[in-house]
DNA sequence: GTCTATACGTAGATAGAC
DNA sequence: GTCTATCTACGTATAGAC
């Protein structure tokens, strides 16, 4: 009971905690909920399976915490970007632009939100999250549009079904980036990747 | 071995190979392959789980029929407009018409595909019909593209590109199409669906 | 805190009856 | 052609040793 063990105690805990957070994302993303075995998660923190059950009652729990995880990252970019005295266009450029890139590096958050709209069988706990968050997302980029709508910097129409329309290419995209390669010309240079331009995304918004 | 029998038992195999693959593809698309239980599809067919591998070797073999017949269906879209005397932009329009309608009545095909290019658990035989089918439409709309673009009717960039994000976009709506509800708000009437009109979606290629 | 061994449930596939 | 019963494998979650 002595402070520096328990101290140290749960500097392992939270190592560990995001240890396996940090596989099961991974796991997830390409594998969805009930494919996953826990011991796959395992493997790639690279701890035994007993182990993660130790942290989390059950898959159900890791499942939540990843797409909790995933949400609050999705979000952020909106934060992000508010402070500065940037006019509504400019946020959304900034913003699409945040939100492909992060689809270059971790494919994997977007992918897991992805599954878990697709997946009825998918723990509701997780169901709920995205609902109320992606909720956020979409009341944020409605925002968004409709100032920039009356800055006549975005084009006219219904700004629901324009937020709905650029949240699904976002989406889209993310499915296409790893399944890239399929679809595209062999010919490719090996280093392109395969997210388009953000000027070519805006157009949908554009004025 | 009387001719009259065997003729009317090929058409009871024909019958209830048919409710197999439709009663599979809605049970694919909302559980993804791994989550789906034989005796799913066989609830939703009217039938024994026995009966199934009595018609399909395997799960995987189910799972690959289905997302063959999907992908059969997204060519033909293709194929349906090209007979027709229309230029370029024409035909993206109506075909940007027909995919949109078609996700509106079955977002199953679209989302049965997404699962098989989203999940890794999936049989390889699927992957590779999707690869190739895939391949093929990606083409087609190349092609349409580079026309638009010669007769001045498609904005310039790269057709490659242009291509990845429209397909995103459609699919990243197959997602979306049945999320629906969940980011909107909630005020809306029921009987609106949540797929944009095709202008919107046009709006990415327009010149 | 971490591991190995075990119990339990479930689901794909087979065999045999009707 | 169709069903029910069974065999078998696998994966979650638990229990107990270190």
């Amino acid at each position: 009971m002595s402070p520096r063990t328990s101290l140290s105690n749960q500097k392992i805990r939270d190592e560990r905690h995001d240890q396996i957070l940090h596989a099961a994302l991974k796991v997830f993303a390409y594998k969805g909920f009930k494919a996953t075995k826990i011991s796959d998660i395992a493997a790639g923190a690279g701890i035994s399976q007993g182990l993660i059950h130790h942290y989390f009652a059950s898959k159900k729990e890791v499942f939540t915490a990843v797409v909790e995880r995933a949400l609050i990252g999705a979000l952020a970019v909106f934060d992000e970007n508010e402070p500065a005295g940037m006019d509504a266009w400019e946020q959304l450029v900034r913003i699409t632009g945040q939100m492909l890139d992060g689809l270059v590096v971790h494919p994997e958050y977007m992918l897991v939100l992805t599954q878990s709209l697709v997946n009825q069988e998918t723990p509701p706990e997780a169901g709920k999250l995205v609902a109320s968050l992606g909720q956020k997302v979409q009341a944020n980029l409605v925002a968004l549009i409709k100032a920039g709508q009356a800055a006549g910097q975005v084009a006219g129409g219904d700004p629901e079904e324009l937020a709905l329309s650029f949240i699904a290419v976002i989406q889209g995209l993310a499915v296409t980036q790893f399944t890239q390669g399929l679809f595209t010309a062999s010919q490719q240079p090996a280093a392109s990747n395969f997210i388009p331009a953000p000027a070519i995304i805006l157009r949908l918004l554009k004025a």
